[in-house]
DNA sequence: TTAAAGCGTATTATTATATGATACTTTGTA
DNA sequence: TACAAAGTATCATATAATAATACGCTTTAA
């Protein structure tokens, strides 16, 4: 039914190209946990049949956007995967001004220090600076992670105005990732409502075991949070007073330093 | 003509979406120099007329794939360009493998370690870990540079066949970047033979003044170089025979820990 | 050793879908 | 205020994408 109408709406916009949609789905099939796809398998995450997943895959493959293993016929994502990530962060003014700070902070620091944009109901690492071994996902630019469990996303809704901060708290997802990840809702609010008072984001045990996230609010013009500057640390070198004493507040002067335009 | 032939060849074959392949030369028109770009802009980059550059930029947007400033009604990349980086990072072993070590070498060495992978004439970078502060553009994953004016390209030539070498040589392009930008091709001859004696890659004030690049390759299963690891230093730090003395060993030895599948 | 199932590849007729010309609207500038 | 340039909307047409079908190869079970 919602395919029909779907299905319909687009039919009738002729500015919208369905292949090019259906490319993009494909080149979208690949993941985490999905990073090498057979034709079989990409036509069934996207839902297409075998000729179009056919002709998108070798579409893909032929413009260079896929790699083809010639013996296991499997499709791998290709390096113009990361060039088209060099052109977002080429045209991301947050990206350029924070990096520098940010770079500066993790030298001193000597602590994994990060950046995240909203994104919907989660947010996406736009600068990752590893310094600290730790699991390869904590280490990855583009990461999507649900907004809820990090210390990012919790001063992202925190700074929502109140319908809005209602219904994310509402209704925003809460997978469960660690066994201390946060899924009572009321909790959340609260945790949400102290990050508000204090100004930045805390998040303990919610994406790794042992780690605590702190995240302060970078603002656009129009006074929300366009993104956040992330610390990462361990809970055994770092008791929570330290993180508040020390931490918190270089991560909120760096934050406040950074004037995005428009 | 050879745009004739090119399209011939394209209706022939009914597996090649065209409107696809389009699709995706709209996204590649961003770049670092072309941050955000306007309706005619994307026409003339892409080569397509008003009418095209308005459909496929409209189904970019309508897929989230391009942010539309209300106001200005230019497009720029979306996060879902950095979403598709993550896809890659997560498909490609050498730099799932090469990530701890390289940022285990970072903390002991305290400068900017990098990896990157051959693509064509250019080598793109696949992993940076930032120290020291430099230009945005030595701190961006997905960039792209031209082989044989860095160390890694100097490296991976240094391991191909008589023939391939001879033809990189003489035919890859060398444009100069930095006033002291090896452009005399047989000045590079020496310095890839060179490479190839020590088996590692070096290159002087070539991208950036000032700055040192060494790089060690990692092979493959069919022996050819599949990625180098590499460092950059500054040259007022780190004379030549401390580079060769202290960085270099280290990260051949990286380099040959680094065992790629297949 | 053979049969069967599953997957990738190739070819085709059909028409749905992308196309590009044109006209309209908005924006910015002289 | 008027003009030019950029963005938006509409539409008839045929190109170019489609999905069905058939083929060949590899893997697994009988």
């Amino acid at each position: 039914m919602g395919k029909v109408s779907e299905k319909k709406r687009e039919k009738q916009d002729t500015l919208f190209v369905g292949s090019l949609e259906k490319g993009l789905r494909v080149m979208s099939a690949f993941s985490a946990h999905r990073t090498e796809l057979g034709l079989m398998e990409i036509a069934e995450i996207t839902g297409m049949d075998k000729s179009a997943a056919q002709r998108f895959t070798n579409t893909l493959h032929r413009t260079g956007y896929l790699e083809k293993d010639a013996e296991t016929r499997r499709f791998r994502p290709s390096l113009r995967f990361l060039e088209l990530a060099a052109a977002y962060l080429w045209s991301d003014p947050f990206v350029q001004l924070a990096m520098p700070k940010l770079i500066e902070f993790s030298r001193s620091i000597g602590e994994r220090v990060n950046a995240a944009r909203p994104a919907g109901s989660d947010i996406i690492y736009v600068i990752r600076i590893p310094t600290q071994l730790t699991s390869f996902s904590a280490m990855l630019i583009g990461k999507r992670v649900q907004a809820l469990s990090s210390s990012s996303g919790r001063i992202i809704v925190a700074h929502f105005d109140e319908e809005r901060r209602r219904d994310a708290l509402a209704n925003w997802p809460i997978d469960r990732v660690t066994p201390k990840t946060v899924t009572d809702r009321a909790l959340l609010a609260k945790e949400v409502e102290e990050a508000a008072a204090r100004g930045y984001g805390i998040a303990v045990d919610q994406n790794i075991i042992n780690e605590i996230g702190i995240s302060a609010p970078v603002f656009n013009q129009a006074g929300e949070v366009a993104g956040t500057v992330q610390c990462s640390v361990s809970h055994l070198k770092w008791p929570l007073e330290r993180v508040h004493a020390e931490i918190a507040p270089r991560l909120m002067e760096i934050a406040n330093s950074i004037i995005l335009p428009r």
